[in-house]
DNA sequence: CTAATATCAGGACAACTGATATAT
DNA sequence: CATATATCAGTTTTCCTGATATTA
């Protein structure tokens, strides 16, 4: 009696999604636990170190460039607003935009974030990779975007 | 007056922090979000899948296979045992154990569920590498592993 | 007595859906 | 009228902490 055929390669492809679905996993609760250091949650350090590399920007462009919903995106920014980090203003050109800047605290607090490279992924980034293994990083980027694609 | 110097390549690294940044959060989602499907969610679909492949395991054990704590393995373990998914059974050799294997109703969907490439993380791999790609990942692991290492 | 295992109870985080108001 | 933007309210998912009982 043949056993059923199962090709070595069919295994080292599970094999290689079990350890993703593991890395994937450990990767979102290790980006999670990041957030209670320095009192701001991960979505409110992302909206503010892209208002600071991108300028003034609203909730809606936010919301896309982080691909998540304008909704999730008003909550970050709301905490942001409540701590006075951000401020907001109506857009003359477009009087259904609000556009968001950051406030004067914030630009020094980004600046600490990052002088003090208490920004984690950066952190890792400069201490734990080598100039040609942030290459290499670089050119996984490609591969590992095709997981979230459409 | 001289402008504060920022080298080339820490403006690099910070564009690189910010992909990763989009990426980690968009690939959380899109995990999170592939758990409406075949009525399990992802935990669940993880540990039924870990049970075929490794055979009866504990809470405890499974727990530190996902890198989570035990409490959390409980209750996807409860939710499996409430679908007759998993059965338990007291350990003979160590009575503060219970072992877990996989139900008979489970070996049949977890081999629909392989079978039918409807395994999210299989079914790309398949799908949308080639094998050397999939071997380029394999490469990249080992650096994507330095961001979860404590 | 200390360590490991399992489980109960409650809470936090960050996304979601749906509905609504306003401006283009 | 259809589309884009912002926001209110409530829900879901998944993990967490803390406490407790049992066995090695």
């Amino acid at each position: 009696m043949r056993e059923q055929t199962v090709s070595a390669a069919t295994v080292q492809t599970h094999e290689l999604a079990s350890q993703l679905r593991v890395l994937f996993g450990a990767l979102s609760r290790r980006i999670r636990e990041r957030a209670r250091f320095d009192g701001l949650s991960n979505p409110q350090k992302a909206v503010l170190l892209r208002l600071e590399s991108e300028g003034p920007s609203t909730v809606s462009a936010l919301a896309r460039a982080e691909g998540v919903k304008p909704q999730s995106i008003g909550q970050t920014v709301a905490g942001l607003r409540a701590a006075g980090l951000i401020e907001a203003a109506p857009d003359p050109a477009d009087g259904r935009k609000t556009l968001l800047r950051m406030a004067r605290a914030a630009r020094q607090r980004a600046l600490v974030l990052r002088a003090a490279h208490e920004d984690w992924l950066f952190g890792i980034l400069e201490s734990r990779f080598t100039p040609q293994e942030r290459e290499q990083l670089r050119d996984a980027l490609d591969l590992l975007h095709r997981f979230i694609q459409p």
